[in-house]
DNA sequence: CGAACTGCTGTAACCGTTTGCATACTGGCA
DNA sequence: TGCCAGTATGCAAACGGTTACAGCAGTTCG
């Protein structure tokens, strides 16, 4: 059926190892014979069995990418980027979705391991003693989450969290409210910490945890109404899906945005400006995270004795848009 | 490093035979003989080199998916559907994004097809001439688009505009405008067609086509200004992001909808729900695309003798939202 | 009691590459 | 001419499983 090496050695008269090594390391045959066996191979439709070849390789070719969420526009973006730079390294991709659950993961990772030679956990919501479990096993890349010495990128949430902060500040807000993601979500808990930082520094801002809701807009309509109640004149949301939830459930109450409550999102997903009003939201090149994953990877099996690195220095962007204004002037009565 | 089955073997005093039969086909092996062997793999952590048995085997246990595009909330749906669907069949996924670039398609096809067992081609947008001579080269399934015998998982257009123009129509539209998707779209030719028949159909309504635009946000912006010139009162979009594009155009030229006049868009993505107007769409479940697609694959990986199947009752569904109104009454001047 | 059969297990070939090593050849130099 | 270094190629052994086939023991049956 399918043509092989051997049947091109035969029909150009060498043997299947020079076939072979006319593929894999052209400099190390002459150029006759190369541009030979180059021309039978392609006149003959020749393609080398990848499998056969990673099995005395011991390289499958391939890269994993867990992610919680495929639908998630955040994490269809890092998708995006991870399987745009890996094919330029030559590199297929194989995803998986955990659903949001972190005893998933563990077994997606599993499962993976051994199909690829390396895998990219993006936002894993798995305890830390797992993961690093799990790097024990095969090489693993983190995007969106920092464990022990596992090579990450990670997004500077401090930077990000200012630019939100600063800005409601000078608008006047000094009492802001947080509506969080997943308690397991480690971003989500960078997050509040810079806030808390922020906030802070900021000496005469308050800050309101209102607690963990679903990252989805689900959540921020279940948090809208905490939102008002507390007293908040700002809102933080952990990202833009749950921020759409909350302007959503605003307006249904008569809350006008942003006179009557400014929102910030995260992420600055491209629906953000297609809202009304528009989300004014930090966001981060979330498809250069996914590159600079697979580089983090590409690095470490070309040379594993590479030490592990941090990539931290992905800059966020703050993109003003219609959901926050100036604070209101405070009720006469 | 890494333990074989010879290891397994050499420890349970068994041949490798009897190791791979005990993993492979139990019933073949006495049962004191699995467990003895079971637990010693166990024992061992033992796991099976994927690599090598796909070498004698000839399969992969990976499937392919290419789509136009990871980030686009329809693609999104699909590779969730196919992979949460793969995986519970025991295949992997390997994805892959065309850029919307159809010259891409073949070469991605021949990237990935000696690394999978069958692959999914999602709403491909090479000419059919293309997508069949890759489909004698390895076992294919297409979504969202019909072309020769191979194998499909189409949706029922007309049974979807039909919806969207008995409702715009039973709110007195008569001339409709279609914001199409691109050119080399299969779906935005079934759309097309669909529209003309039903629009034929109802002898008393007028379709204005109005061409192709690119099937994002962008799109509907571009093709707003023209839906208001051709002075339609309603108007379909090739899909949601098209149709946020007409909204926010229209929003910003103060032309009210659905006042002055309506839109619908197709495909009913979550965040169809939450633009203000939040969005008349008729949709389909996508996710489920991408299960019958695999659905397929399987059923042809199992038995590549069965005849190609052509899947086309996935039905649409209408659901009406804040964009669509009755027709204006006639200004009087 | 031997033949035929059944149920397990082992032996060894094979899947299609890569690669270490041996070999053959080339040309340069003493 | 003889030798050596260097280059190009072939041979054959891996890589880690699967599987056809053979063998062996234990039954069943004539």
């Amino acid at each position: 059926m399918a043509v092989t090496a051997r049947d091109v050695a035969r029909v150009a008269g060498v043997s299947v190892a020079t076939v072979s090594r006319t593929l894999t390391k052209p400099d190390e045959v002459a150029a006759t014979t190369r541009t030979k066996v180059l021309n039978t191979a392609r006149g003959m439709g020749y393609r080398p069995n990848l499998t056969a070849r990673g099995l005395t390789t011991g390289r499958t070719g391939n890269f994993g990418l867990i992610v919680p969420d495929l639908e998630n526009p955040f994490f269809a973006a890092v998708v995006k980027g991870v399987q745009s730079r890996a094919r330029t390294a030559g590199y297929a991709v194989v995803i998986a979705d955990s659903d949001e659950d972190p005893s998933q993961e563990a077994d997606l990772v599993r499962e993976l391991s051994n199909k690829v030679d390396g895998l990219v956990l993006c936002s894993p919501r798995a305890p830390d003693s797992v993961i690093c479990g799990l790097a024990l096993e095969c090489t693993i890349v983190l995007i969106n989450r920092q464990c022990g010495a596992i090579p990450s990128v990670t997004i500077n949430e401090l930077e990000g969290v200012r630019h939100a902060m600063v800005h409601l500040h000078a608008l006047g807000h000094r009492t802001i409210a947080y509506v969080g993601g997943p308690a397991a979500s480690w971003s989500n808990r960078a997050r509040l910490n810079a806030l808390r930082t922020v906030a802070a520094q900021q000496s005469d801002t308050d800050l309101i945890d209102l607690g963990s809701f679903q990252p989805y807009v689900s959540g921020g309509v279940a948090a809208a109404d905490l939102v008002i109640a507390c007293g908040a004149t700002a809102v933080l949301a952990y990202n833009d899906l749950v921020a759409f939830g909350l302007l959503d459930r605003f307006r249904r109450r008569g809350v006008v945005v942003p006179d009557d409550i400014s929102v910030v999102g995260v992420d600055n997903i491209p629906m953000s400006a297609l809202t009304v009003p528009s989300l004014t939201s930090v966001g981060i090149p979330l498809v250069n995270c996914g590159r600079a994953g697979v580089d983090m990877l590409l690095s470490l099996v070309r040379d594993p004795s590479v030490p592990p690195t941090h990539h931290h220095d992905l800059s966020f962007q703050l993109v003003v848009r219609e959901s926050t204004g100036p604070v209101r002037p405070a009720d006469p009565d």
